[in-house]
DNA sequence: CCAGAATGCTTTAAGCCTATTCTATTCAGA
DNA sequence: TCTGAATAGAATAGGCTTAAAGCATTCTGG
Protein backbone atom coordinates (compact mmCIF):
# COMPACT_ATOMS: atom_id res chain seq x y z
CA UNK A 1 0.00 0.00 0.00
CA UNK A 2 2.74 2.43 0.59
CA UNK A 3 4.77 3.89 -1.99
CA UNK A 4 7.72 4.97 -1.90
CA UNK A 5 7.80 8.38 -3.56
CA UNK A 6 4.40 10.29 -3.08
CA UNK A 7 3.74 13.16 -5.09
CA UNK A 8 2.92 15.87 -3.20
CA UNK A 9 6.19 15.25 -0.94
CA UNK A 10 8.29 15.50 -4.07
CA UNK A 11 6.39 18.31 -5.63
CA UNK A 12 8.93 21.46 -5.80
CA UNK A 13 7.71 24.00 -4.23
CA UNK A 14 8.57 27.09 -6.57
CA UNK A 15 8.41 31.21 -5.65
CA UNK A 16 4.85 31.87 -6.48
CA UNK A 17 3.22 30.08 -3.68
CA UNK A 18 0.41 32.25 -1.83
CA UNK A 19 2.28 34.86 -0.22
CA UNK A 20 4.31 35.93 -3.25
CA UNK A 21 1.32 37.77 -4.86
CA UNK A 22 1.33 40.27 -1.54
CA UNK A 23 1.81 43.57 -2.92
CA UNK A 24 3.97 46.32 -1.63
CA UNK A 25 0.93 49.05 -0.32
CA UNK A 26 -0.50 45.47 1.13
CA UNK A 27 -0.42 45.65 4.97
CA UNK A 28 2.12 44.49 7.05
CA UNK A 29 -0.38 42.22 9.20
CA UNK A 30 -1.63 40.85 5.69
CA UNK A 31 1.85 39.87 4.65
CA UNK A 32 2.73 38.23 8.52
CA UNK A 33 -0.67 36.80 8.44
CA UNK A 34 0.19 34.76 4.49
CA UNK A 35 3.51 33.56 5.96
CA UNK A 36 2.44 32.45 9.05
CA UNK A 37 -0.17 30.51 7.15
CA UNK A 38 2.57 29.38 4.52
CA UNK A 39 4.65 28.24 6.93
CA UNK A 40 1.81 25.84 8.73
CA UNK A 41 1.04 24.39 6.35
CA UNK A 42 4.13 23.37 4.59
CA UNK A 43 5.06 21.70 7.63
CA UNK A 44 1.95 20.78 7.81
CA UNK A 45 2.01 18.74 4.50
CA UNK A 46 4.88 17.13 5.38
CA UNK A 47 3.65 15.83 8.33
CA UNK A 48 0.94 14.04 6.61
CA UNK A 49 2.92 12.41 4.34
CA UNK A 50 5.10 11.21 6.24
CA UNK A 51 2.94 10.14 8.71
CA UNK A 52 0.94 8.84 5.62
CA UNK A 53 3.75 6.83 4.19
CA UNK A 54 6.02 5.44 6.96
CA UNK A 55 2.79 4.78 9.47
CA UNK A 56 -0.54 4.33 7.40
CA UNK A 57 -1.90 6.96 9.70
CA UNK A 58 -3.19 10.75 9.52
CA UNK A 59 -2.33 13.60 11.55
CA UNK A 60 -5.85 14.13 13.41
CA UNK A 61 -5.34 10.08 14.71
CA UNK A 62 -2.07 11.10 15.71
CA UNK A 63 -2.81 14.07 17.87
CA UNK A 64 -5.59 12.13 19.61
CA UNK A 65 -3.27 9.68 20.41
CA UNK A 66 -0.69 12.00 21.31
CA UNK A 67 -3.27 13.87 23.23
CA UNK A 68 -3.72 10.01 25.55
CA UNK A 69 -0.54 9.87 25.76
CA UNK A 70 0.16 12.30 27.37
CA UNK A 71 -3.10 12.14 29.80
CA UNK A 72 -2.98 7.80 30.98
CA UNK A 73 -5.96 8.26 32.90
CA UNK A 74 -7.72 8.96 30.20
CA UNK A 75 -9.59 11.90 28.28
CA UNK A 76 -13.45 12.38 27.95
CA UNK A 77 -14.93 13.10 24.68
CA UNK A 78 -15.29 16.96 25.63
CA UNK A 79 -11.81 17.49 26.82
CA UNK A 80 -10.37 15.90 23.46
CA UNK A 81 -12.35 18.08 21.07
CA UNK A 82 -11.29 20.97 23.26
CA UNK A 83 -7.27 20.14 23.74
CA UNK A 84 -7.55 19.31 19.79
CA UNK A 85 -9.60 22.32 18.76
CA UNK A 86 -11.63 20.48 16.52
CA UNK A 87 -15.53 19.83 17.04
CA UNK A 88 -17.03 17.21 19.06
CA UNK A 89 -18.45 15.45 16.68
CA UNK A 90 -14.92 14.92 14.87
CA UNK A 91 -13.51 13.59 17.52
CA UNK A 92 -16.38 10.76 17.64
CA UNK A 93 -15.56 9.73 13.99
CA UNK A 94 -11.77 9.27 15.13
CA UNK A 95 -12.31 7.71 18.05
CA UNK A 96 -14.74 5.63 16.52
CA UNK A 97 -11.84 4.25 14.22
CA UNK A 98 -9.47 3.71 16.78
CA UNK A 99 -11.50 2.03 18.71
CA UNK A 100 -11.81 -0.27 15.57
CA UNK A 101 -8.42 -0.75 15.22
CA UNK A 102 -8.02 -2.11 18.46
CA UNK A 103 -5.73 1.35 18.98
CA UNK A 104 -7.88 2.88 21.78
CA UNK A 105 -10.77 1.99 24.07
CA UNK A 106 -13.82 3.46 25.25
CA UNK A 107 -13.85 3.05 29.44
CA UNK A 108 -17.76 3.67 30.82
CA UNK A 109 -17.38 6.00 34.15
CA UNK A 110 -20.17 5.25 36.19
CA UNK A 111 -19.96 8.39 38.03
CA UNK A 112 -21.92 9.40 34.86
CA UNK A 113 -23.11 6.82 32.64
CA UNK A 114 -23.25 9.62 29.65
CA UNK A 115 -19.52 9.78 29.80
CA UNK A 116 -16.53 7.87 29.45
CA UNK A 117 -12.52 7.87 29.50
CA UNK A 118 -10.31 7.25 25.95
CA UNK A 119 -7.56 5.59 26.75
CA UNK A 120 -5.07 4.16 24.56
CA UNK A 121 -5.04 0.17 24.49
CA UNK A 122 -1.57 -1.12 25.29
CA UNK A 123 -1.32 -1.64 21.43
CA UNK A 124 -2.02 1.51 21.24
CA UNK A 125 0.72 3.04 23.11
CA UNK A 126 3.19 0.71 21.49
CA UNK A 127 1.96 2.11 17.83
CA UNK A 128 2.16 5.30 19.38
CA UNK A 129 5.57 5.38 20.49
CA UNK A 130 6.78 4.40 17.34
CA UNK A 131 5.33 7.28 15.46
CA UNK A 132 5.78 9.96 18.12
CA UNK A 133 9.73 9.24 17.38
CA UNK A 134 9.56 9.41 13.64
CA UNK A 135 7.23 12.76 14.07
CA UNK A 136 9.67 14.24 16.79
CA UNK A 137 12.23 13.70 14.32
CA UNK A 138 10.61 15.15 10.80
CA UNK A 139 9.38 18.45 13.11
CA UNK A 140 12.93 19.34 14.37
CA UNK A 141 14.83 18.39 11.30
CA UNK A 142 11.97 21.16 9.32
CA UNK A 143 13.00 23.88 12.46
CA UNK A 144 17.05 23.25 12.31
CA UNK A 145 17.26 26.05 9.93
CA UNK A 146 16.91 28.46 13.33
CA UNK A 147 18.85 28.75 15.67
CA UNK A 148 18.60 28.04 19.30
CA UNK A 149 17.85 31.87 19.84
CA UNK A 150 15.88 32.10 16.92
CA UNK A 151 13.88 29.23 18.35
CA UNK A 152 13.35 30.94 21.70
CA UNK A 153 12.17 34.44 19.93
CA UNK A 154 10.04 32.91 17.67
CA UNK A 155 8.07 31.20 20.29
CA UNK A 156 7.88 34.21 22.54
CA UNK A 157 6.68 35.95 19.69
CA UNK A 158 4.19 33.64 19.16
CA UNK A 159 3.35 33.34 22.65
CA UNK A 160 2.63 37.21 21.73
CA UNK A 161 0.10 36.16 19.30
CA UNK A 162 -1.44 33.76 20.89
CA UNK A 163 -2.85 35.19 24.08
CA UNK A 164 -3.91 38.33 21.68
CA UNK A 165 -5.96 36.33 19.26
CA UNK A 166 -7.25 33.81 22.27
CA UNK A 167 -7.94 36.86 24.10
CA UNK A 168 -9.94 38.70 20.63
CA UNK A 169 -11.44 35.48 19.89
CA UNK A 170 -13.85 35.26 22.88
CA UNK A 171 -15.11 38.52 23.53
CA UNK A 172 -15.26 40.66 20.49
CA UNK A 173 -18.05 38.85 18.30
CA UNK B 1 -29.42 31.82 7.14
CA UNK B 2 -26.98 33.83 9.19
CA UNK B 3 -27.18 33.70 13.04
CA UNK B 4 -26.23 36.10 15.11
CA UNK B 5 -23.97 34.14 17.22
CA UNK B 6 -22.40 31.31 16.25
CA UNK B 7 -21.06 28.25 18.45
CA UNK B 8 -17.61 28.38 17.52
CA UNK B 9 -16.95 31.82 17.36
CA UNK B 10 -18.04 31.90 21.20
CA UNK B 11 -17.35 29.02 22.87
CA UNK B 12 -14.31 30.03 24.99
CA UNK B 13 -11.25 29.25 24.33
CA UNK B 14 -9.52 27.70 27.60
CA UNK B 15 -5.62 27.19 29.25
CA UNK B 16 -5.32 23.44 27.94
CA UNK B 17 -5.31 23.29 23.89
CA UNK B 18 -3.15 21.14 22.39
CA UNK B 19 0.11 22.71 23.24
CA UNK B 20 -0.68 23.14 26.88
CA UNK B 21 0.14 19.26 27.24
CA UNK B 22 3.43 20.09 25.92
CA UNK B 23 5.78 18.96 28.99
CA UNK B 24 9.35 20.62 30.16
CA UNK B 25 11.28 17.62 28.54
CA UNK B 26 9.74 17.88 25.39
CA UNK B 27 12.05 19.04 22.48
CA UNK B 28 12.28 22.58 22.13
CA UNK B 29 10.91 22.29 18.47
CA UNK B 30 8.29 20.52 19.26
CA UNK B 31 6.92 22.86 21.15
CA UNK B 32 7.69 25.73 19.05
CA UNK B 33 5.33 23.57 15.93
CA UNK B 34 2.97 23.34 18.22
CA UNK B 35 2.48 26.69 19.32
CA UNK B 36 2.83 27.66 15.61
CA UNK B 37 0.06 25.57 14.55
CA UNK B 38 -1.93 26.84 17.54
CA UNK B 39 -1.86 30.20 16.26
CA UNK B 40 -2.68 29.67 12.90
CA UNK B 41 -5.55 27.36 14.01
CA UNK B 42 -6.91 29.89 16.25
CA UNK B 43 -6.75 33.21 13.02
CA UNK B 44 -7.90 30.89 10.49
CA UNK B 45 -11.01 29.93 12.95
CA UNK B 46 -12.06 33.10 13.49
CA UNK B 47 -11.62 34.24 9.53
CA UNK B 48 -13.25 31.20 8.73
CA UNK B 49 -16.36 32.40 11.22
CA UNK B 50 -16.26 35.80 9.77
CA UNK B 51 -16.49 34.93 6.33
CA UNK B 52 -19.39 32.50 6.88
CA UNK B 53 -21.53 35.18 9.17
CA UNK B 54 -21.01 38.19 7.49
CA UNK B 55 -20.45 37.03 3.75
CA UNK B 56 -21.62 33.71 3.43
CA UNK B 57 -18.27 32.25 1.72
CA UNK B 58 -15.50 30.66 2.78
CA UNK B 59 -12.34 30.69 3.02
CA UNK B 60 -10.89 28.69 0.35
CA UNK B 61 -13.76 30.46 -2.28
CA UNK B 62 -11.91 33.92 -0.73
CA UNK B 63 -8.12 32.55 -1.20
CA UNK B 64 -9.15 32.02 -4.97
CA UNK B 65 -10.81 34.92 -5.78
CA UNK B 66 -7.98 36.64 -3.51
CA UNK B 67 -5.33 34.97 -6.14
CA UNK B 68 -7.57 36.36 -9.18
CA UNK B 69 -7.79 39.97 -7.70
CA UNK B 70 -4.09 40.31 -7.74
CA UNK B 71 -4.24 38.66 -11.89
CA UNK B 72 -6.47 40.67 -13.81
CA UNK B 73 -5.35 39.04 -16.87
CA UNK B 74 -6.70 35.76 -15.11
CA UNK B 75 -5.07 32.73 -14.06
CA UNK B 76 -4.85 29.13 -15.61
CA UNK B 77 -6.03 26.24 -12.92
CA UNK B 78 -2.31 24.96 -12.28
CA UNK B 79 -1.61 28.39 -11.66
CA UNK B 80 -4.13 28.62 -8.98
CA UNK B 81 -3.36 25.02 -8.05
CA UNK B 82 0.06 26.16 -7.13
CA UNK B 83 -0.53 28.84 -5.82
CA UNK B 84 -3.38 28.38 -3.06
CA UNK B 85 -0.77 25.46 -2.15
CA UNK B 86 -3.56 23.10 -3.13
CA UNK B 87 -4.41 20.18 -5.68
CA UNK B 88 -5.53 20.65 -8.37
CA UNK B 89 -8.78 18.57 -8.24
CA UNK B 90 -9.48 20.56 -5.63
CA UNK B 91 -9.52 24.24 -7.52
CA UNK B 92 -11.98 22.59 -10.09
CA UNK B 93 -14.60 21.91 -7.62
CA UNK B 94 -14.29 25.65 -6.11
CA UNK B 95 -13.98 27.13 -9.35
CA UNK B 96 -17.34 25.22 -10.25
CA UNK B 97 -18.66 26.79 -7.13
CA UNK B 98 -17.74 30.55 -8.05
CA UNK B 99 -18.51 30.01 -11.73
CA UNK B 100 -21.93 28.85 -10.65
CA UNK B 101 -22.45 31.83 -8.44
CA UNK B 102 -21.42 34.43 -11.43
CA UNK B 103 -18.10 35.86 -9.24
CA UNK B 104 -15.31 34.26 -12.06
CA UNK B 105 -15.34 32.64 -15.67
CA UNK B 106 -13.31 30.10 -17.50
CA UNK B 107 -12.06 32.02 -20.60
CA UNK B 108 -10.98 29.69 -23.30
CA UNK B 109 -7.52 29.82 -24.55
CA UNK B 110 -7.21 29.63 -28.47
CA UNK B 111 -3.55 28.43 -28.05
CA UNK B 112 -3.98 25.72 -25.79
CA UNK B 113 -7.74 24.15 -26.30
CA UNK B 114 -7.00 22.20 -22.71
CA UNK B 115 -6.63 25.15 -20.84
CA UNK B 116 -8.58 28.34 -20.22
CA UNK B 117 -7.44 31.28 -17.93
CA UNK B 118 -9.78 32.01 -14.87
CA UNK B 119 -10.90 35.72 -13.74
CA UNK B 120 -13.16 37.71 -11.92
CA UNK B 121 -15.81 38.51 -12.76
CA UNK B 122 -17.34 42.24 -12.69
CA UNK B 123 -20.13 40.67 -10.08
CA UNK B 124 -16.87 38.86 -9.02
CA UNK B 125 -14.58 41.93 -7.77
CA UNK B 126 -17.14 44.14 -6.44
CA UNK B 127 -17.88 41.31 -4.16
CA UNK B 128 -14.38 40.54 -3.71
CA UNK B 129 -13.84 44.03 -2.35
CA UNK B 130 -16.15 44.18 0.03
CA UNK B 131 -14.71 41.27 1.71
CA UNK B 132 -10.99 42.21 1.82
CA UNK B 133 -11.48 45.26 3.38
CA UNK B 134 -13.59 42.99 6.38
CA UNK B 135 -10.83 40.38 5.77
CA UNK B 136 -7.67 42.94 6.39
CA UNK B 137 -9.33 44.70 9.40
CA UNK B 138 -9.81 41.18 11.03
CA UNK B 139 -6.37 40.10 10.77
CA UNK B 140 -5.07 43.72 11.37
CA UNK B 141 -7.36 42.92 14.33
CA UNK B 142 -5.75 39.75 15.37
CA UNK B 143 -2.46 40.69 15.01
CA UNK B 144 -2.23 44.10 16.40
CA UNK B 145 -1.30 42.67 20.02
CA UNK B 146 2.35 42.73 18.35
CA UNK B 147 4.45 45.70 17.84
CA UNK B 148 5.63 47.35 14.23
CA UNK B 149 9.28 46.17 15.61
CA UNK B 150 7.43 42.59 16.47
CA UNK B 151 5.55 42.08 13.52
CA UNK B 152 8.81 42.61 11.33
CA UNK B 153 10.88 40.23 13.66
CA UNK B 154 8.17 37.93 13.49
CA UNK B 155 8.49 38.40 9.78
CA UNK B 156 11.64 37.80 9.58
CA UNK B 157 11.88 34.34 12.04
CA UNK B 158 8.95 32.89 9.53
CA UNK B 159 11.10 33.53 6.51
CA UNK B 160 13.57 31.65 7.36
CA UNK B 161 11.63 28.24 8.25
CA UNK B 162 9.83 29.07 5.23
CA UNK B 163 12.77 28.72 3.10
CA UNK B 164 14.17 26.12 5.13
CA UNK B 165 11.22 23.94 5.37
CA UNK B 166 10.77 24.70 1.34
CA UNK B 167 14.58 23.56 1.07
CA UNK B 168 14.01 20.19 2.81
CA UNK B 169 10.55 19.69 1.10
CA UNK B 170 11.27 18.66 -1.91
CA UNK B 171 15.18 17.46 -1.29
CA UNK B 172 14.69 15.28 1.88
CA UNK B 173 12.24 12.91 0.94
C1' DC C 1 -40.37 14.63 43.63
C1' DC C 2 -40.24 16.49 39.21
C1' DA C 3 -40.18 19.52 35.19
C1' DG C 4 -36.99 22.08 32.58
C1' DA C 5 -32.27 23.34 31.73
C1' DA C 6 -27.80 21.79 30.98
C1' DT C 7 -24.41 18.40 29.67
C1' DG C 8 -22.04 14.46 27.10
C1' DC C 9 -21.97 12.42 23.13
C1' DT C 10 -23.65 10.96 18.42
C1' DT C 11 -25.70 11.66 13.98
C1' DT C 12 -26.47 14.04 9.71
C1' DA C 13 -25.71 16.90 5.73
C1' DA C 14 -22.64 19.47 3.31
C1' DG C 15 -18.19 21.26 2.03
C1' DC C 16 -13.09 20.78 1.74
C1' DC C 17 -9.08 18.17 0.43
C1' DT C 18 -6.13 14.52 -1.31
C1' DA C 19 -4.39 10.79 -4.16
C1' DT C 20 -5.40 8.49 -8.09
C1' DT C 21 -7.23 7.72 -12.49
C1' DC C 22 -9.13 9.36 -16.75
C1' DT C 23 -9.76 12.23 -21.12
C1' DA C 24 -8.33 15.55 -24.37
C1' DT C 25 -4.77 18.04 -26.24
C1' DT C 26 -0.08 19.29 -27.19
C1' DC C 27 4.71 18.33 -27.81
C1' DA C 28 9.00 15.89 -29.32
C1' DG C 29 11.47 12.95 -31.91
C1' DA C 30 12.07 9.22 -35.24
C1' DT D 1 3.72 12.25 -40.37
C1' DC D 2 3.00 9.55 -36.56
C1' DT D 3 3.60 7.63 -32.11
C1' DG D 4 4.56 7.95 -27.33
C1' DA D 5 5.40 11.13 -23.53
C1' DA D 6 3.90 15.07 -21.22
C1' DT D 7 0.49 18.38 -19.82
C1' DA D 8 -4.26 20.59 -18.54
C1' DG D 9 -8.03 19.75 -16.44
C1' DA D 10 -11.99 16.76 -14.61
C1' DA D 11 -13.92 12.75 -12.20
C1' DT D 12 -13.87 9.54 -8.34
C1' DA D 13 -13.42 7.54 -3.84
C1' DG D 14 -12.33 8.22 0.74
C1' DG D 15 -11.13 10.81 4.85
C1' DC D 16 -11.54 15.22 7.66
C1' DT D 17 -14.32 18.95 9.46
C1' DT D 18 -18.11 21.69 10.78
C1' DA D 19 -22.78 23.34 12.25
C1' DA D 20 -26.89 21.87 13.61
C1' DA D 21 -30.03 18.75 15.45
C1' DG D 22 -31.03 14.67 18.26
C1' DC D 23 -30.82 11.40 22.28
C1' DA D 24 -29.83 10.07 26.85
C1' DT D 25 -28.48 11.37 31.31
C1' DT D 26 -27.68 14.53 35.01
C1' DC D 27 -28.50 18.62 37.49
C1' DT D 28 -31.34 22.31 39.67
C1' DG D 29 -34.78 24.80 41.80
C1' DG D 30 -39.36 24.83 43.21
Amino acid sequence: MLRQTAPGASRPLRASDRETAARPHDHRALRLWLRMLTCTQLIERRIRNELRLRFGTTLPRFDLMSQLERHPEGLKMNELSRRMMVSGGNVTGITDQLVKEGLVERVPQPSDRRAFRIRLTRTGGKAFAEMAAGHETWIVGLLSGLTRREHQDLLDLLAKVKQHAMGTTQTDD
